[in-house]
DNA sequence: AACGGAACTG
DNA sequence: CAGTTCCGTT
């Protein structure tokens, strides 16, 4: 049976709330879908459906409806929320499914990453429970929220074999705390301490992935956050690593800035760290310093050993990362001098030295706007909020009286000064298949355009579209292949480090020699040159993997159990490098961090009252 | 139907 | 920034 009652099915409670979307105010399209799906009263308009987070929409024009209604757009309808949608293929939210008419997927992976934690350390918190719940984790495992396999999720009656029915419980339960959907944010908080503790039946990737993720930092926007985490980790393509499949107890998760790479339903070997893989203690990962430790650490130095992009650092604020090499005086760091994020890798920069094979351009700004077609005509005319009859639709209507929640605008949002915006372009472009790669630090400012959503298609941007695998022309085994993703910038890794007070080894090693699993040859290579490739290899990596995911996942279907048995041994572990000494101070660090992030929960379910 | 560029908006 | 609006193309 279809579950009539949890039919939704089930993505994980985070997934539904409006705070998932960081940084946004207004509640955003794939969260609207969400709810929508979320709820059995819009079962007839859309639904959840095949894959694993694949949904249809059964009824285009409600749901448009919906969604104009929800943002005050009575003009909406199909077509603009398709195109909204589209616009989420870039950012690899979703995806069209092929074949199925308005039939689209979720990406779960960035989804998640989307709601990754991120602490303003600014305040030193404490007094909340560290209560993190267990979790999960899968050593040389790809984090997978839903099992990849049927008969993981499956009931024993194989009933809910539905994709997602893994987190249905979870939803559930979420349903029970906060229905009103938008108008409360109160119940994150309480939430998360009511499933955090919970030891429950709950299976432990759900835990995994509420204690993981839950907690949102309100300042960072979608846009940050993908371009943070938009780096594929080529630890992933590096190592062959055994796959735990479906074993029960595995490593703590890491960042899933290093395992974002698959679809949600496919389990990548993956193995983030040597030090990772090492002794696992506990099973379990909490907030403690301890697990917290070996988090970060598994995370830094998988990102040193790889060699990976700068940008794969997501900033981190508040952090001040120990200057490798290179004493740099003031480094053009990123605006305001407010803590920041000294990227151990910047010393990429423009004012380099040696001849930067980076060739950039400067683009001028773009051309005055307003040339669409035919004079302006003092326009006014439609977009007019009129009072749109407006069908109430549970979602809001909680707005005292009778306004929606058109204007409420609850965070400030740093106006944007709008400087002189120049748009700095690959010159090395299409061709050159040498791509650059800008070693951008700077973030929250227009440096960041340059790795805006990239396309590999039409304009190249910077990012460089391997051969073979791009799909430059109209290919078919595109399905799960994604344009580029933007790039991100800073370093969570260096600052993870930071703030646990601990030095990163492999950030003090010559980068030039550590890489254990540096082609030969590359010694020569100037670094710059090196993290390009870098670069390129992973974006190419990511697709390929991802599409290799997608039909794995696509035919493990059909073939529930099977070589999985316990073909788990241990993964040849890249024995650490030198610096074994990663065990540091830290701990009071680590507390603070989970505090805040509980601190962080429970003020933005604040803030997002009024929806 | 689906896609995606471009201008535009709050 | 996350769409919204338009629209030509496939």
């Amino acid at each position: 049976m279809k579950t009539p009652r949890d039919s939704g099915f089930a993505f994980p409670d985070w997934a539904y709330k409006p705070e998932s979307s960081p940084g946004s105010r207004q509640i955003q399209l794939w969260h609207f879908i969400l709810e929508l799906l979320r709820k059995e009263e819009y079962h007839d308009v859309i639904a959840w459906q095949g894959d694993y987070g694949e949904f249809v929409i059964k009824d285009p024009d409600e749901v448009a409806r919906l969604w104009g209604a929800r943002k005050c757009k009575p003009q909406m309808n199909y077509d603009k929320l398709s195109r909204a949608l589209r616009y989420y293929y870039n950012k690899r939210i979703l995806h069209k499914t092929k074949g199925k008419r308005f039939t689209y997927k979720f990406n779960f992976n960035k989804l998640v990453l989307v709601n990754y934690p991120f602490i303003d350390m600014g305040s030193a918190g404490s007094s909340v429970p560290q209560s993190a719940p267990p979790v999960p984790s899968g050593v040389g495992t790809h984090f997978r929220f839903p099992p990849s396999t049927p008969s993981d999720v499956l009931s024993p009656n194989g009933e809910e074999l539905r994709s997602p029915g893994v987190f249905t419980s979870v939803a559930r339960r979420a349903a029970r705390g906060s229905v009103s959907d938008c108008s409360d944010g109160t119940s994150v908080a309480s939430e998360l301490e009511e499933v955090g503790m919970t030891g429950s039946d709950e299976r432990p990737a759900e835990r995994a992935f509420r204690s993981l993720f839950l907690p949102h930092h309100p300042r960072l926007t979608h846009d940050s956050l993908f371009r943070m985490y938009g780096v594929p980790p080529p630890a992933a393509v590096h190592f062959p690593a055994s796959p735990l499949p479906g074993a029960p107890l595995l490593p703590p998760q890491l960042s899933p800035a290093l395992s974002m790479t698959s679809t949600p339903s496919s389990h990548l070997p993956y193995t983030p760290s040597p030090s990772l893989a090492s002794p696992m203690p506990g099973s379990h990962f909490s907030f403690s310093p301890e697990d917290m430790k070996r988090y970060l650490q598994a995370h830094a130095q998988s990102v040193y050993n790889y060699h990976l992009s700068p940008r794969a650092f997501p900033h981190y604020p508040s952090i001040v990362v120990p200057q490798p090499q290179r004493p740099d005086k003031g480094m053009a760091g990123p605006t305001a001098g407010t803590h920041f994020v000294a990227h151990p890798l910047h010393h990429q920069q423009p004012e380099d030295p040696h001849p930067s094979p980076y060739k950039f351009k400067l683009q001028p700004p773009p051309l005055g706007r307003k040339h669409r077609d035919g004079p302006p005509p003092t326009s006014a005319g439609l977009s007019g909020p009129s009072g749109t009859p407006y069908t109430g639709l549970g979602e809001c209507g909680s707005a005292t009286g009778q306004g929606f929640n058109c204007s409420s605008s609850g965070l400030t949002s740093s106006g944007s000064g709008g400087p002189p915006k120049i748009k700095v372009e690959s010159v090395s472009d299409i061709e050159s298949e040498e791509e650059v790669e800008v070693t951008d630090i700077s973030e929250d400012d227009d440096n960041c355009d340059v790795f805006a959503p990239s396309h590999c298609n039409g304009r190249p941007a910077l990012l460089p579209c391997p051969d073979g695998i791009m799909d430059n022309e109209e290919d078919e085994l595109e399905e799960d292949l994604f344009k580029t993703p933007a790039a991100p910038s800073s370093g969570i890794i260096s600052g993870i480090a930071a703030v646990v007070g601990m030095t990163l080894p492999g950030l003090k090693a010559e980068p030039r020699e550590g890489s254990p699993s540096s082609p030969g040859g590359t010694q020569c290579i100037p670094l710059k040159l090196r993290f390009k490739r870098r670069w390129s290899e992973d974006q190419r990596m990511e697709a390929e993997i991802e599409e290799a995911e997608d039909k794995k996942s696509r035919a493990e279907k059909e073939e529930p159990s099977a070589q999985e048995a316990q073909s788990q041994k241990v993964m040849p572990v890249e024995e650490e490098m030198s610096g074994g000494s990663l065990a540091a101070p830290l701990g009071a660090g680590l507390r603070r961090v989970s505090s805040e992030l509980q601190k962080a929960t429970a003020q933005l379910s604040l803030e997002n009252n009024g929806c």
